[in-house]
DNA sequence: GATCTTCTTGAGTGATCAGTCAATCCGCGG
DNA sequence: CCGCGGATTGACTGATCACTCAAGAAGATC
């Protein structure tokens, strides 16, 4: 692999691992096996190589996360819970470490480092706008008054949450109750919008 | 003030607006106005400092927090929309910064602080023990079936995934739109009560 | 007022931090 | 075979990190 890309791909493990202060430049260029001087010659500062992973995250969004997701599963609907699925399998592998890196990031930088803010805004956007989609392809099977924006931002906050508390929990019952409660919602809107006839 | 107060109030407010790991101790004790000698007479390491600020958020839960909620809100089910009523109006203070000072360090210290994880975890279940009561307290207006554990998990999800996005977006819709759809959802579990005869 | 404990002072410790830089390497066009 | 520019090397910098400690101040107890 490419100098560039192995201090890139080290810096989004060793961020997601520990965090962004917490993540030393020598512990990126170890396990990189890259030295001080190539980094900075890739990457102007610490702060710069934070905002290419987070472009990366960006990039690997569809390809990775949401186009298999959409490949996999016709119901829109059932893509979501899909989605969800996916991170609580990556929990699993995990030990219920890890959790989700934009989220990290988020409530790590977002107050502190202005520049990165708008680029972990983005990225959340980026799902949001995937889980959309899918609600605006099942809006006939909703309730007409269905706010989907309102509700895009929710599968991403039960996400987001439910995350934060399995990590806290070191134990997946925290999200999978979330899920659980994230699908009696959808269930109810679905029937909801089934008696009053559909759309 | 007594020297240890001033420090381990010091450490609250900037383990909140900066992270545990970005806060250096220099920066505590120059807001305590105190010398590194005085913390490190009360406290043995900055490790202990925070498992001392994790503490004192768990007391300060009741008496500052729900409490006061209780008190000023008869209904137990809007008591939990007051709560989160009450997260966005700091929320407006600090100008969309700061979030959830628990949600910040379980994302921050829960996989590389083993012995602060359950602290934080202390201090969650703290929150979801007092929403579960309030749900227990509404359990004839519920449905029967309906899971209150799984509901007190979900109720502090939203929190916590809506304050994260929130910040992200420097902006409090994300947080609103969670909100909207709890409340939604709410008044789905109410209706359905009603409608199969209470309790 | 002597004595003992608790608390405070602040200069100083070695380690680690992000970042620098001159020297060297290497692939490639001429 | 030369010259050039991007890539690499790794020792080095000053600043900051968490933390120490010997000295002394401040109270409390007798």
């Amino acid at each position: 692999m490419a100098t560039r890309e192995k201090i890139l791909e080290s810096s989004m493990q060793l961020f997601h691992e520990q965090g962004y202060t917490a993540t030393g430049i020598s512990t990126i260029l170890r396990r990189a096996e890259a030295n001080p001087g190539s980094l900075y010659h890739f990457f102007k500062t610490k702060e710069d190589l934070v905002h290419a992973v987070l472009d990366q995250y960006q990039e690997l969004l569809w390809p990775v996360v949401l186009g298999p997701v959409q490949e996999a599963e016709q119901d829109p609907i059932e893509r979501i819970f899909r989605l969800l699925d996916w991170y609580r399998d990556s929990m699993v592998e995990s030990g219920c470490r890890l959790g989700c890196p934009i989220g990290n990031l988020a409530l790590e930088l977002s107050d502190t480092h202005p520049q990165a803010r708008p680029k972990i805004e983005a990225n959340l956007a980026g799902w949001r706008a995937g889980i959309r989609g899918w609600l605006d392809e099942a809006a006939d099977r909703l309730p007409q008054d269905c706010d989907r924006e309102a509700l895009s931002y929710f599968v991403l906050t039960v996400m987001e949450g439910g995350l934060l508390q399995a990590r806290a929990a070191d134990d997946l019952a925290p999200f999978d109750a979330s899920v659980a409660v994230l699908r009696d919602h959808f269930n109810r809107l679905l029937a909801a919008a089934k008696g009053t006839g559909h759309d």
